[in-house]
DNA sequence: TGTCCGCGGGTGT
DNA sequence: ACACCCGCGGACA
């Protein structure tokens, strides 16, 4: 409950928010990141409860297939705001 | 393609 | 300290 967050909280965090906009990145490419390949689960856990809501982009984060996977204000949301980055990136760059 | 098991950590009890 | 939960991933059927 505290604003304090473990280590494994920060880790995941701080990687998601080194995402480039645009861009996306499976939950186990975080966890492998942070040194624990084989917790892409806690990594999902630990964006669900997301105390940093706006601050983590966890819309980038994704399967490792690619999939959306899951998203705690809807998998539909997550897709939309994904693709409007990468058109939004593509219009700068087209521009 | 669909289902099951396993890994890692969080939160609640 | 124990049990259940979760936005996965990979293997097996």
């Amino acid at each position: 409950m505290q604003n304090n967050l473990t280590d494994f909280q920060w880790s995941v965090l701080t990687a998601i928010q080194k995402i480039p906009f645009g861009e996306t990145r499976s939950y186990q490419w975080v966890a492998g990141k942070i040194g624990k390949p084989k917790a892409a689960r806690a990594v999902g856990q630990a964006l669900n409860k997301n105390p940093y809501a706006p601050t983590i982009p966890c819309h980038r984060v994704v399967c490792a297939d690619g999939s959306l996977g899951g998203y705690a204000g809807g998998s539909r949301l997550k897709k939309f705001l994904l693709n409007m980055e990468k058109e939004s990136l593509n219009h700068f760059c087209k521009k």
